[in-house]
Parts: structure tokens; C-alpha cells; sequence
DNA sequence: TCAATTTTTATAATAATTATAAATATATAA
DNA sequence: TTATATATTTATAATTATTATAAAAATTGA
């Protein structure tokens, strides 16, 4: 997915939703930080640029963006709820010291439990938690 | 790990915890239900037998069992937070239409990613959503 | 341009969780 | 046993995240 402002109108567009300002900008963030924003964080680097953005546009926004499959909810910790651009067969990996978030690939198919074969599954996600390479050095 | 009463006090001593007899009922109702309740099915069921419990002493309770690694937290929704036993090697399924929380058996060692051998993994839990067996066929 | 519709904003309402302090229960030591 | 200290529970208040509501602004189509 491009990031440009015309491919992410036609992204929108292509899900039957009205390309309007705050919503590029959401996507566009989304897409360009990659970094598993919160919706405060979302809200405070976007008003910087929209000075009268408002929090509810995010939460409508980025409602509309997970019902359309654009974007999903990364639900690693029970206290803060982020928000991710679709991508398949990727895992999430967050660091209990310094809270940062990392993909990594991984090939969920892979491990379908037989269990599940009467099961229809529409969603993976896999979390794993820890100590990230640069915190591990660090602590030595 | 045993129900009993008497065994489920030297599980918490174990962890420098002490036996409680709110605490006991906690961890007994976890073991026993197995449903993965929400801190409010919890409440609900626990305060017929204990008229007297507080809401704060289920999350307090359950605070505690998480970081003696007795409980894990299950956040396969971003919505509502529930609770689990600790047990290795099992992944969640949750049906989108009757809210069913299924346990499956899945190795999880095995789909560790290359990318990730320079971390230290802590956690890992695997989330899937979907639709059960019996939705599936009320559904035709 | 004008009316109709959609989106955004601002605010209020709701719900989940944590913090606080008083009351209760438990453990320890004289 | 009794007094004292400590830990736990309870009730309540405070905080925070999210959703609901209605007015304002923007967009669309005639």
C-alpha cells in the first residue's frame, strides 16, 4: 500500500469510505510510523498538523478503518489498546522495559492446531512478550 | 493443580502469598470454572457465597495471582479483560457469535521465529477469532 | 446557489480500573 | 490470653478510556 495522499483516497474509496481529511491523515500515520500508536498518540502528533482535530474523530476513524479490515487492533496489554495497518502472518513482540513494539514474521498457518479443523477462523494474532535485543545489552 | 481448598493454600504460600479466604475463592473459581470470566462474572458468581466481597478485592486479588504467575491475563479483545489460569502450550478462540472463549492445544515453541533469537521471550499467547463448530451449523 | 447528507467537533455520559482511607481480620510477642 | 502491629478487605472517590449526542462545518448533487 502506498502512502500518497491520491492511493489512500482510492484505498478508501475502494472500501466505500468518503476519503476526507482526517481520515487520509489517520491512515497515512498509520502507514508512514509504524510504531503501534495509541489513540493518544495518534491525537497528539495529528493536532500538531489539524489544530482542531478532535479525539472522537480518532476513535470514529479508526473504527471505521478495523470494520473495514484496513487496520487492527493490537491487544497485547490489557491497560492500552493500539492500533496496527493490516498485514498478514506477522506477530507482535513487546518489550516489558522499554515498551516498544516489534513485528516479526511468523507463519501462523503453520501452527493450526488440528483441534480447530471444525472451527472457521478469521483472525490470528500472536503475542509474544519480553526483553528486546538493545534492553538485554543494556542491563549487562 | 488440585481444587482443594487446603491445596490451593499451599500453592499461594508457595508464592509468598497469603492464604486469604477471599483470595482462595478467586483462584478456586478460576481453577474450577475455567471460563475465562471477566472480573464481573467473577464478582457476580463469588458474591452469592460471600455477601460481603468487594469488587476492589477481585481486581486486587487478581493482581496479585498475575504477578506470582498463577493467572494470565487473556486480551483477546480490546473491550473486556479476562482471566486465565496459567497453563503452557494453550491458545485462545473466541467465536464472534456466541462469545465462547475455546482453549486449544498448540506448540508454540515450534512457530518461534528466527528474527526474534536475540530476544528473551517471556510470554507468548496466540489469539484467534472466528466462528465455533455449533454457530456454524445453527448458521445453515 | 441551495437543500440534503455526511463528517467533525465539543461536550456529556458511561464503564473499567485504580487509589485512598477506614474497618476488619490475622499474626506476633509479651 | 491480651495487646499491638501488620495485612487484608471493604466502601468510596478519583481517574481514565471510550462511546453517545447534538450542534457546527464541510461536502455532495440538483
Amino acid at each position: 500500500m502506498k502512502t500518497s495522499f491520491e492511493n489512500l483516497s482510492v484505498e478508501l474509496l475502494k472500501k466505500e469510505i468518503r476519503p476526507s481529511y482526517q481520515r487520509i491523515k489517520v491512515l497515512e500515520y498509520l502507514i508512514a510510523k509504524r510504531c503501534h500508536p495509541t489513540v493518544d498518540q495518534i491525537f497528539n502528533d495529528l493536532v500538531k498538523e489539524v489544530p482542531t482535530l478532535s479525539k472522537a474523530t480518532i476513535y470514529n476513524t479508526l473504527n471505521l478503518l478495523i470494520k473495514a479490515k484496513l487496520v487492527r487492533v493490537v491487544t497485547i496489554e490489557d491497560n492500552e489498546t493500539r492500533y496496527d495497518i493490516t498485514m498478514s502472518n506477522h506477530g507482535h513482540f513487546k518489550c516489558e522495559l522499554c515498551g516498544t513494539i516489534f513485528d516479526f514474521k511468523v507463519n501462523i498457518d503453520n501452527f493450526m492446531a488440528d483441534k480447530l479443523s471444525e472451527f472457521k477462523i478469521n483472525e490470528r494474532d500472536v503475542y509474544f512478550k519480553g526483553i528486546c535485543p538493545s534492553c538485554l545489552k543494556y542491563k549487562k
